[in-house]
DNA sequence: GATGAATGAGTGTTCATTCAT
DNA sequence: CATGAATGAACACTCATTCAT
């Protein structure tokens, strides 16, 4: 038995080695650059060995994109399931989509850009966003019955303005140097996503 | 002289056919599923032709980003120009990028895609996004000055965010059946980008 | 046009070095044991330039098969539309068959060999053989009809045992030093086919 | 010794597991298209287990072959034993090599296939075949030293003729769905080894 | 200048064999 | 001994680029 789970440690070590080189490679050159020999040859095995652990490039992709948001997943049917209120729900959204895509799980954006357009390679991460999509709908419909949301925008469009925010401005921020703060940046996603760029109107004078 | 300029209008539209054929195959089938043949065979021409136009397949896409993205350069430099307000210019901005980026430039979704990571390849497509950038700053620093644009958030933020919504949004648009009609999504996205998704707050009763 | 016939002129040319280089290394080694790279180095070309003229390994044997037997195929043709009796058709046929089969094109036998089972990869070359078959048993059935072949043998079973018997004996002849000449051992297998290894029975004296 | 006997009767159990699962596979796919992996995975061992039984996947062939043909090997000694006429000894070898090749041991034609032409992989196998020629010639012969077959024919072409018929039509009689039965298959190949195909002459009117 | 056949390095993938456990 | 993960050479195939015509 001890036996067993040690070499199942092993190759759950080297599994996870494989992953994180991918993960790497997959920072500094994008999909299509990084080659399944390079992959190798950083984790220091053969490429053979690759193959004993995903079946595919693709499989690896794959493997790695659900390890990467397997936490998201879950922190995302969290807060879907909280009892507070609609604009609660969203700002915990927005720290949570911000601390896993942009400090933990960068190679998000990059799968996210070899996803976009190859659906049948893809079609399984799709499914992933699908299922984020559709708990952030609920979520800022329920906002939009609290009266709290603004009724006339479509929820479709509210929820892509949400990642449209959140991963462009995050992308620039893992890649470039940056002057503003983590916690600021989140913060004025936020302030941006709810009010928008207009000057806050002074509160009037009682 | 005049057989020159004969000559060489022959081969402007030559080049024109080239560009053409490889923005409809880049948008069929992606950067990478693009091969030069196919460009060549579509255009009606050899492959060595397409190396007497550009030098390299990286080098006639940069090309091609160029001649696309030549008019929306002199629609932003004509707005930043403009002697209106800030939030007009704005407005005027998000009407213009909608109306090029997904109307009539959607090569440029698969561009970027390509080009955010790779770095190195991509160096002449990334200047001319700074230079887009630079002139949306000077109008939301200048709203600013104005006091109608929220002087806490950071110019920077406010840029990103710009371009988060709409091209996340369009993109979407462009790729989908959609329900909502061009119009109304344009309207949507200005409407959040200023006011953000909160629900608007009743005029105070006279 | 003396240009593009030239063209036209090398590329039938190297073809046919590929055709040539393929069916000595398909003698030598088999199907399996022959590889791209391999055609390639005896050529003298690079890899690439097998696929400029055939799009797959597979294809490649295709049409070294069909290249082979089209002579075949034509003469099979000929004699079958020919106004002579069955037994005389029969006689060229396998006169035909053992030249075609054995002198000339000795790559038959391996095709034969890898084809038998795997019926998909080689269902073209299958429909030449069926195509052989049927011609040969219209003119057994001829035969019956004439009253000259044995009717109670199934004509099946009557086509089977000619290409057996021919194909088994060429092929060893093709492979081993052989002490009957070809003449002679086209003449035994035309025997023993109509005749069997029973000894001749005498003629009833008068 | 009792427990060495034990270990040894396992250890001849698996190897036997061995041998039936690739005899399985070979049948269902081919040589090429089987792999140690997959019989392996058949008979329930690791991979590592069939190198111990066998030190290559071409010596578990060579194994598998000469345990399919030993009970042939076995009644052809007997038949060419026995004391009775040549043409009874060609039937019953007939008889035989049918039983063995078509219906026991189908394996037989995929290596037939695999070696006819890779003359150093199979060196053992085709020894097998020349030991089962050489008795058959030895019969062949001693039925022309008693005037029943065809002094004239060489008996070596008499022998091929023999495997040819016989391996050519049960092949096919294997791998398709046939309206002729066995025995009458045997029946007709025999019919036409001894007497060919043509029709039987009406015995003189006395 | 136009052509397109030739090039060859590169890709993802397979699989017989080995060997540490 | 049995195991099965690791190996790495080999394979079929692709495609941006070159260059003789």
């Amino acid at each position: 038995m001890i036996h067993q789970s040690l070499k199942e440690k092993q190759r759950q070590e080297r599994e996870e080695l494989i992953l994180q080189a991918t993960q790497e490679l997959l920072l500094e050159r994008g999909y299509y650059e990084t080659s399944m020999g390079e992959i190798a040859q950083r984790v220091g095995v053969a490429k053979g060995t690759l193959y004993q652990h995903f079946e595919s490039k693709e499989a690896l992709m794959i493997a790695l994109f659900k390890r990467e948001f397997h936490d998201l997943h879950v922190a995302i049917e969290n807060i879907a399931s909280m009892q507070v209120g609609a604009q609660e729900k969203i700002t915990l959204m927005i720290d949570t989509l911000c601390y896993h895509l942009a400090e933990k799980h960068p190679v998000f954006f990059i799968i996210r850009n070899a996803s976009d357009l190859e659906a049948e390679i893809h079609e399984e991460i799709k499914e992933y966003f699908n299922g984020m999509r559709a708990r952030i709908s609920v979520i800022l419909d329920g906002g939009k019955a609290e009266g709290i949301f603004n009724a006339s925008l479509p929820t479709e469009v509210m929820v892509e303005a949400l990642f449209g925010i959140i991963v462009s401005r995050l992308f620039k921020n893992f890649h470039q140097r940056q002057q503003v703060t983590y916690e600021d940046l989140v913060g004025h996603l936020k302030c941006i996503y709810f009010h928008g760029i207009t000057a806050p109107t002074p509160a009037p004078a009682g």
